[in-house]
DNA sequence: CCTTCAAGCGGACTGTGGTCCGTTTTATTC
DNA sequence: GAATAAAACGGACCACAGTCCGCTTGAAGG
């Protein structure tokens, strides 16, 4: 016990097995309430409640509200970042990067239809997280696109382009606006095409690349 | 009383003397707090005890805190609004619209060092609010230069540019990020300049820029 | 002026997010 | 298997956004 402390590894993650247990029984809870009442209705006393738990357990696992929405999407999209990371082309490798943005945009706003009620409660309050891990891999995903595409500046690039994917806007031009994935999709199609097209006019569209 | 309760009109929008009195104690109040204690420390309490008026008063007024920020934002802005609808070129009327495009971007960007917090704490909670006054007019100003330049779909078109300038995410890249306004703004010019580029291939630029 | 009544007012009240801290559990070491 | 300390637990507690409703104010008609 003289130095072992800061090795006290023991679960899967260095997480404390009833951690673990109570970490899933949340979630649970917080999937089966999203479920049947929708995402804005979810409450942290009765995540806690369901889950038979403390309210102060909850928090711990999640942070606040907005951590256990992101967590709840997380696994909802884990197919999704799947998919793009090592699916088949166009999504995943193996196609020219224009294709792959496109292909990217498109999977993303179809998303919506499934994911985008939990996206857009995970997104709001105190502002979307920036810093949040499954952002950070999409903005990274975009960069490497993007630098595969010559783009001037490709971090930035990546911000701009995913400032656009976020589910509020999308979900309030789909319902609110009434705007067909169609137009989305053609919109973002031209997007994207713009900035290759002006990263190196030699390659219009996803040409010969 | 015979259907004279409908025209009721008495100050200049309608609204009682008292109410108007209490609009401007109440905006008066929460700047201070702003300026004093930052954006994040207002609590509608504070704003009403200091105002000298009951809490229900503010609700009654602007709905909700969120409300109030946006009213106090808008009163921020009031000049910058008028700047580049009636102000001198190229931000004003007068230049090209790519030109004003730009010229717009780069405003934004730079605004944020001073109203940034302001308008972060008001686009937060319950998520940017689209259909607010002020959103739409932005929209509506990249719009009609997007339509100069003959985009496809400057409707998409202005609301993927805004989804850029939102403040949360401009001060992000401003402070945690520790972006220059220099590459912020190049950035914008090259998304901007892109989209132009890829309406009419003919018109590259504002010339040799 | 007096009456009338819609608009406005205010502050007690409620619901919910988030914190705190004394207690319990878990893994490790001897 | 007992001792130990870190980690986790839980629910009372707090702060703050937003609602509700009985009371007041002020504009307009008589």
């Amino acid at each position: 016990m003289q130095g072992e402390e800061l090795l006290r590894v023991t679960g899967d993650d260095g997480e404390r097995t009833d951690a673990a247990r109570n970490r899933r029984l949340i979630l649970d809870a917080a999937a089966e309430i999203v479920a049947t009442c929708g995402p804005e209705r979810l409450t942290t006393d009765a995540v806690a409640r369901r889950a038979g738990v403390g309210k102060g357990t909850v928090f711990r696992r999640f942070g606040n509200r907005a951590g256990l929405m992101h967590a709840l999407a997380d696994e909802a999209g884990r197919s999704f970042q799947h998919a793009f990371m090592a699916g088949p082309p166009p999504l995943g490798p193996g196609a020219p990067p224009l294709e792959r943005l496109i292909a990217f945009g498109e999977a993303s706003i179809e998303r919506m239809r499934f994911d985008g009620q939990i996206l857009r409660a995970a997104e709001q309050q105190g502002g979307p997280d920036l810093d949040h891990p499954t952002q950070q891999l999409t903005r990274l995903h975009l960069f490497v696109l993007l630098r595969g595409l010559h783009v001037t500046d490709p971090e930035l690039g990546a911000y701009q382009l995913s400032a656009f994917l976020n589910a509020g806007l999308l979900l309030h031009l789909q319902e609110r606006r009434g705007m067909s994935n169609a137009r989305l999709i053609a919109s973002w199609r031209a997007l994207v095409s713009a900035l290759a097209v002006d990263a190196d006019p030699r390659r219009t569209s996803p040409g010969p690349l």
